[in-house]
DNA sequence: CTATAGTGATAAAACATTTTATCATAACTT
DNA sequence: AAGTTATGATAAAATGTTTTATCACTATAG
């Protein structure tokens, strides 16, 4: 059906080998091949359109050209999601300017059954690079161990030898507290997203550094146990809203942007405008953000260049370079846009 | 390294051959193996851990049960995009299900190089599904000629035998325009999406279905040629508010959700209030489209189906299962929100 | 005059499968 | 008793590459 290498070979009048070398630009090497039919086989091949079977060469060379990326198997992560998106672009573009390719793989969550082993240390794939939002996993442990290279995205682990991308969680909840206090806020709540994830920890963290920092103590009310969606934003601010005078908030940080959309909806449904009764934070800064109204002071988190720097790592790690870092943390800063004011006149 | 077949067969004391019929199933029709020997060779096979390589496999059976997705590379059409993201979703849902496996492709345009040629016609895939909002591409064409699997997504074409997935573009036009009509406005205008979108014209033709039957005759200066992404929308809304008052549009019927909210920035900008003083339909009815403020109506298109179907059509062809139908069209419905009203009273 | 080295190549092995062809043996028919 | 058929297998071919080993032949050095 399709032309093989060995019809080159047949009407370029050479052996196969010699069409490999020339084709490979490997001639020289272990093959030696002159001038002359090295121009016969390029131009028979030229002739023919010949194009190397893929799957025959990774057979024999036990590299594909081809990266896989795991997402958890969650259909929130995948669709209505900026951030997978946002990981997923960086780390596309970065594949395919250096001429791989890359298969998308799920049904992975923190258990690790025989189906998934198969499934992802698969030879059709150079490497992994595993969105791993809850810390833990044995899937990372596993390619560890047969020292399948694999990198893993907003993965929290004590393991050195893991390679991580992470962005600085806790200096960005710091940030995001930081910015209300210094425009005047003293009673601050923050939404903590959903425990099981890796990032919503560190911001909390962030958050009752900068409280402490300040002099303020946070009442346990204000931290509320909200999650990443949307709802959940809407549903813990019903919640801090029936909180009395003296102890509710003038300043919602919360978990991320989908959360903090669903804190404005909630605070426009209770007819409390957004900044100038209540500020807003949220985090991620995707281009969700922007959009919202008003728009959002979000922590920017370098989402698209976490994912390209994913993909650098991994193939360096393929192609046997050595990398500089193995774990990275990436910095944050926060976005001042205009969900945020100064508190309100205490009328009280 | 790895295990192979030849292992298992070694430790069961068996052929490759019989270790390969009885592992996938097909003993008893060419290759006959006894009932005890099967068995040892599952317990070899187990005990092993072995898992055949997909490589070796696919070049002998011509089969690799992965699928190609390609969009339009185009970082708009990736990133910050509810519509791809909604198609790669449905289409990723469906691969995950019947067991496939999904690679992801792009830099394919309108124009078919060489290149382009040995990244998509690559034996590594067994069928494409192409995302083709601009008509008439070669790409699809040369997969006709070479008889190679493909379904296009949002695609034009005259071609019968061509397997296309669309969306019922026009009556989603019509039924924006005649919802807005049946509010009462007379004065509508249509911001048109990217003129080599295919999916921009038959919207139109909706849009004038709809104000002809209801006796309306649209301004020129109504059908704004604006485009598919929030700043189409927004400069288009600044250009409309420009026109003296007795032909200013009274409502706005946009590309789709992102130039709708492109809209609404622009009217809020300028204190024109939504939907009081103007109503606003958008297209797609994404998951953003409910986060807008006001809450956006919107002509829902079926994208996370259309990309499951793209998913099902392909992998009948794959497996040669004759398909019922190689052309489908969608229906659209309109999912009324808060962004349309009754048109103001005339106070003039 | 014989080792050694260099040149230009080819044949064959290896990669891990599936598929096709072949081969005994026993049982059953004619 | 010879021929056919069913059973249970195995060896070998085929898939399309790359890599390793081998082979002539010539020129040069000792």
């Amino acid at each position: 059906m399709a032309v093989t290498i060995r019809d080159v070979a047949k009407l370029a009048g050479t052996s196969v080998s010699a069409v490999s070398a020339v084709l490979n630009n490997t001639a020289g090497r272990r093959i030696r091949v002159s001038e002359a039919t090295r121009q016969r086989i390029l131009e028979a091949a030229k002739q023919l359109g010949y194009a190397p079977n893929p799957l025959a060469r990774s057979l024999v060379t036990g590299r594909t050209g081809v990266l896989g990326l795991v997402f958890p198997y969650s259909r929130a992560f995948i669709d209505r999601n900026p951030f997978s998106d946002q990981i997923m672009s960086g780390v596309f573009e970065e594949v395919v300017n250096e001429g791989y390719n890359l298969m998308l793989h799920t049904a992975v969550g923190n258990d690790w059954n025989a189906a998934d082993e198969k499934m992802l240390l698969d030879p059709r794939v150079d490497g992994l690079i595993l969105v791993l939002p809850s810390p833990n996993s044995s899937v990372i442990a596993r390619c560890q161990e047969v020292k399948f290279p694999a990198v893993a995205v907003v993965y929290a682990t004590e393991n050195k030898q893991v390679c991580t991308i992470n962005a600085d969680d806790q200096h960005g909840g710091f940030l995001a507290t930081q910015h209300l206090i210094e425009l005047g806020h003293t009673r601050i709540a923050h939404f903590v997203g959903d425990p099981k994830v890796s990032t919503a920890q560190p911001r909390l963290q962030g958050y009752l550094k900068a409280m402490e920092q300040a002099g303020l103590q946070p009442e346990p009310e204000w931290m509320v146990q909200a999650g990443f969606d949307w709802k959940d934003g809407y549903s813990a601010t019903q919640r801090i809203l029936q909180l009395p005078k003296h102890k509710r908030p003038t300043a919602i940080f919360a978990a991320n942007d989908l959360c903090a959309e669903g804190v404005i909806r909630a605070l426009r449904e209770q007819g409390i405008p957004v900044p100038e009764q209540m500020s807003v934070v949220g985090y991620d800064d995707t281009w969700f953000a922007s959009m919202t109204n008003p728009p959002l002071t979000s922590v920017h988190m370098p989402i698209y260049e976490m994912g390209k720097l994913a993909a650098q790592v991994l193939i360096a790690l393929v192609e046997g370079r050595e990398v500089a870092q193995r774990q990275y943390t990436l910095p944050v800063h926060l976005t001042v846009r205009q969900s945020t004011a100064p508190p309100p006149k205490e009328s009280s």
